[in-house]
DNA sequence: AACTGCTTCAACCGCATCTGG
DNA sequence: ACCAGATGCGGTTGAAGCAGT
């Protein structure tokens, strides 16, 4: 049994799309509007293209404001720094740029940006950059505060901080209509002010390090690729994968015992994501005492899962006792 | 000029989520 | 609460164009 085709794909055209076409769909979308029903659109329109395809092709391409060419510097500083912690949300991304779209901001990171962070430039392939000049490079792009003077004063940490993005709009909920934005401004404060945020917001950043690159003198650059997560989620994965943000919470002076509870501890054992904080109350290490957890996990208090249920020290998964919250960074 | 290999990007696909009945 | 259809999203594909030989 499969799944029923969104279109009937005999009477469907597909491929690039014509001038007559995007002519057509454009016409009756600005006369018309899209009347809320993608589907029903192009038989409307006298297309015969999938409804899909026309939301596709309006989006991303006959949308007004659209923006084509070049990214600007400061578009890919906020790419990079957005890809760097919440990964690869291309919508929530292009929410930050007007003008891009995320097929837009996808294919210029695939093809462009990540090549020039990794020092290959585009059609210019040269094995061997200095390594020097690729970790500046990288450096400028993803920490352009701690590059340029002008905003080298904001930390004293011996960490990179985190780019501030001052030219980023406050985030609103209803922007993305998921509650993880917290983490967004959270970003854009410094290491303590995002744990008290991700800690607060019930959501987390689970960096991994999915590219690194190595420089001549053995250092690592590295390229933290952040999922945003849920409580139903306490990431202690193994080694390699936390790494990332294990170092960066380490050299942020968060403690360990917060950096376990934030994922970022090395070689622990896995929590699985829908036993939650149950289980990860279960396999606390010994050497932590029921006041130091009870502690760490007091922040729960007063938050609700996406069921409604409450969530609480002697209750962390807000099941009852039972059970998964799987908030899909949904309201929780 | 012809060929080959690479890059780019528009479009497709399948899955997850949302929404309304 | 359940279900089916609609929508949104991210990964992938493939044609077109470009550069090098």
């Amino acid at each position: 049994m499969g799944r029923a085709p969104c279109c009937d794909k005999a009477n469907v055209k597909k491929g690039p799309w014509s001038p007559e076409e995007d002519f057509k769909l454009k016409e009756f979308i600005e006369k018309y509007g899209t009347g809320g029903n993608w589907i029903a659109l192009p038989h409307k329109a006298g297309l015969k293209r999938c409804g899909k395809s026309c939301r596709l092709r309006w989006l991303n391409y006959l949308r007004p404001n659209i923006k084509h060419g070049e990214f600007s510097d400061d578009e890919d500083r906020i790419i990079c720094s957005l890809f760097a912690s919440i990964g690869s949300r291309w919508s929530i991304i292009a929410a930050q740029l007007p003008g891009r779209t995320d097929n837009d901001i996808k294919n210029y990171w695939n093809t462009k940006l990540k090549k020039k962070l990794l020092g290959i430039a585009p059609s210019q392939r040269t094995p061997h950059q200095q390594p020097q000049q690729q970790k500046q490079l990288q450096q400028q792009l993803l920490f352009p505060s701690s590059s340029s003077s002008s905003h080298g004063s904001y930390y004293t940490s011996p960490i990179p901080p985190l780019p501030v993005l001052e030219s980023l709009p406050p985030i609103s909920q209803d922007a993305f209509g998921t509650v993880p934005t917290t983490t967004f401004p959270a970003l854009l404060q410094g290491p303590s002010y995002q744990y008290q945020m991700m800690k607060e917001s019930g959501h987390m950043i689970m960096f991994g390090s999915e590219q690194s690159c190595s420089s001549s003198d053995g250092s690592s650059t590295q390229i933290s690729h952040g999922k945003e997560m849920d409580y139903s989620y306490i990431g202690r994965g193994g080694g390699a994968e936390q790494m990332g943000l294990e170092s960066y919470l380490c050299a942020a002076g968060i403690e360990e015992t917060h950096r376990w509870l934030l994922g970022g501890g090395g070689g622990g054992r896995q929590v699985e994501s829908d036993n939650g904080l149950s289980r990860l109350w279960e396999e606390a290490p010994l050497e932590y005492n029921y006041e130091e957890i009870k502690q760490l996990l007091g922040s729960l208090n007063g938050y609700t899962n996406n069921n409604g249920h409450n969530l609480s020290v002697d209750d962390p998964t807000g099941s009852g006792g039972r059970g998964s919250f799987k908030s899909q960074g949904r309201v929780m």
